[in-house]
RNA sequence: GGCGCGUUAUCCAAGAGGCUAGGAGCCGGUCUGCAAAACCGUUAACGUCGGUUCGAAUCCGACACGCGCCUCCA
């Protein structure tokens, strides 16, 4: 099977065919950096990131090109109410973003341009369109006409009669239609401007990234992505930017995330309803956040809520605890050499054998079919639910079994190396959750201890009534005792 | 107003004309002094009304509800 693909310019689902056989292009809009991102961002980095470890996985020479806006309005808004110029607020949140995308576990792109890096070929594409009359200088601005690209509206299935009855177009005097967009913007007083045939100004939003796709990946390329919003005006406008600059088609797949939710509402900075990554990741980890983002396809919306974050949380924590069980019966074994193995496996171990085999297929077969990581994960937790089976009706440990738990314990490595996961040691990773939890109880550890010596104690004497007096009031402060053949520890519930 | 998308069991969520999705939870079992935790097992569903078909959650139509885009937004 190949990999199929939603592209957003037919509707449908498509057969990846790369330009250059082998090869991957593939450009996704990054974001403006005028604040903190929130976990619509991170969504939008998580999915295309795993399109990213996907396509190289599945054999391809990916160039993955990520951009920064860092000249726009708003950056220029927010540096003028801190009394600063626009250059410290683009730095500061180009930084922000490169921690917050690090600890989402996000693998570097490719290239990660930047648009002021690229105002020469910005204004050689507006030249380029000025000259082929597809654009009008206009008192220090550049437009674009969309009247006189054919295609304009194509991505996003409309006519310009059809968003005209919207009506929440503003006219101005300078533009000669009103779709009509920003090149070049002239620069007013106080405003960051570079020299242009038009006089002082900087791009429009749009252009940066036709200039940039343009660079790092020719006229023609694969993959461009972004969240649903930028279908219309964003990606539009590239098109006739590109398109009409080129004369050749633009990008081969269009491929566009689904919002984050908040009570079924899109989040957003406008409706002030965001998380921001930082504040969410204080609360969960990045691969709680990461399963709940994959629990989901990438292009249906996704309900942000606690109660979603803490049932992935359930289920990531259901997959570290087989792993490290897996790790605790590979622990300082060496594994036979294949031929020597001749035992028989039991009914649990033969029906483990048959998930190990048909792990690869199925993880791929879900992957293939435009990304389906929710399917996929159905892949691991059935092999899960397997290992444990196995592990639990196995009393003997003989090489074949080990060898058997060694090819799942690698499985779920290759597989979370696509999807971003498992990329702590399943030990450290709960034990992570644990501390996490402790952080938020109002009783010392040493206090829990001397409670359970004391149960310890009452419970060798036969006295249950003060062992389940402890254990009940632990348990009111959050404390959940566990007992074992080893002894009694404790955990937070 | 125009255009588009969605509605799957208690909740989240995949699937897509006949073939167990999965997770969380509930319940049952193993374990335990009793529990808890862990593990195992199990349950249940396709918004409403019509139509096509041997067969429809899946295709078609209408309706209802929800959401998105039409303005900056991942």
């Amino acid at each position: 099977m190949a990999l199929r693909v939603y592209n957003t310019l037919t509707g449908e689902k498509e057969i990846f065919v790369p330009l250059i056989p082998g090869k991957a292009g593939m450009y996704v809009c990054g974001v403006t950096v005028y604040d903190y991102c929130h976990i619509g961002h991170a969504r939008a980095g998580m999915v295309f990131d795993i399109i990213y470890r996907y396509l190289k996985y599945t054999g391809y020479d990916v160039t993955y090109v990520r951009n920064y806006t860092d000249i726009d309005d708003k950056i220029i808004n927010r540096a003028n109410q801190e009394g600063t110029d626009y250059r410290t607020i683009a730095d500061r949140y180009i930084q922000a973003f490169d921690e917050d995308m690090a600890r989402l576990g996000l693998a570097k792109p490719t290239v990660e341009p930047k648009a002021t890096d690229h105002i020469g070929g910005i204004i050689s594409i507006i030249e380029t369109l000025v000259a082929k009359g597809h654009a009008y200088a206009s008192d220090g601005d550049v437009y674009y006409a969309v009247e006189t690209f054919p295609g304009y509206l194509k991505l996003s299935g409309r006519t310009l009669e059809e968003m005209q009855a919207g009506a929440r177009v503003e006219v101005g005097d300078k533009k000669r239609h009103p779709m009509d967009f920003a090149l070049w913007k002239g620069s007013k007083p106080g405003e960051p401007w570079w020299q242009s045939p038009w006089g002082n100004g900087r791009p429009g939003w749009h252009i940066e990234c036709s200039a940039m796709s343009m660079e790092f990946l020719g006229r023609t390329f694969d993959i461009h992505g972004g969240g649903k919003d930028l279908v219309f005006p964003h990606h539009e406008n590239e098109i006739a930017q590109s398109e009409a600059a080129n004369g050749c088609q633009f990008v081969r797949y269009w491929l566009h995330n689904g919002f984050v939710n908040i009570n079924s509402e899109k989040m957003s900075k406008s409706l002030g309803n965001f998380f921001t990554i930082r504040e969410v990741l204080k609360k969960y980890d990045p691969e709680t956040l990461r399963l709940f983002i994959l629990s989901a396809h990438y292009r249906s919306p996704i309900d942000f809520s606690d109660q979603n974050l803490d049932e992935a949380q359930s289920g990531l924590e259901r997959i570290y605890s087989c792993l490290a069980a897996l790790d605790e019966v590979l622990a300082g074994k060496s594994l036979p050499p294949e031929a020597a193995v001749r035992e028989t496996l039991s009914q649990a171990g033969l029906e483990l054998q048959e998930k190990v085999d048909q792990f690869i297929p199925r993880f791929v077969e879900a992957m293939d079919d435009d990304f389906n990581t929710a399917q996929a994960l159905g892949v691991l937790f059935e092999t899960v639910r397997g290992a444990n089976r196995f592990l639990a009706e196995t009393k003997e440990m003989t090489p074949l079994s080990l060898s058997l738990i060694a090819q799942v314990r690698h499985l779920f490595a290759e597989a979370g190396s696509v999807l971003g996961l498992f990329t702590v040691s399943p030990a450290a990773w709960l034990e992570g959750v644990k501390s996490a939890k402790a952080g938020k109880i109002d009783i010392s550890p040493e206090e829990i201890e001397r409670l359970i010596a004391e149960r310890t104690e009452s419970r060798s004497a036969k006295n249950f009534k003060r062992g389940d007096e402890i254990r009940d009031l632990l348990l009111a402060k959050g404390i959940q005792l566990l007992d074992s053949a080893q002894g009694t520890t404790w955990n937070v519930k």
